[in-house]
DNA sequence: GTTGGGGCCGTCA
DNA sequence: CTGACGGCCCCAA
């Protein structure tokens, strides 16, 4: 456990509902940028999935993460959608979900 | 559109 | 500590 760890979940935990964010994007706000792979491997241990939503986490592309422990794409798709999100064929529109600090 | 290479960070053996 | 792997991302051809 890392303080970029609790950094990632934290950051996750800020993020409002109906609305995703990429792996880079997720590692960008925790305060190390290009350690996308790192926040995969952090999710994937992810101690508080309670607290911690890793099904809102996405590709930069929007697309749905292949290898989603919980369950699958499948699953996934619809804990998004159950946030109001709109999934189409397994993906999302980053233009839209994607959570920015700074509305510019 | 696909494929190949490099880089970053964390966890496990 | 080193080596290998991963729910990745970016750039170039």
């Amino acid at each position: 456990m890392t303080d970029f760890s609790l950094d990632v979940y934290e950051a996750l935990r800020r993020l409002p509902e109906g609305c995703v964010i990429s792996y880079g994007a997720l590692a960008r706000l925790a305060g190390r940028p290009g350690a996308a792979r790192a926040v995969g491997n952090i999710l994937h241990k992810n101690p508080w999935p309670d607290d911690v939503p890793c099904f809102r986490v996405v590709h930069s592309d929007g697309s749905l993460a292949p290898a989603f422990a919980f369950g699958g794409v499948r699953r996934q798709r619809e804990l998004l959608e159950a946030d109001g999100i709109e999934v189409v064929n397994y993906k999302v529109d980053m233009a839209v979900y994607e959570f920015r600090e700074s509305s510019e």
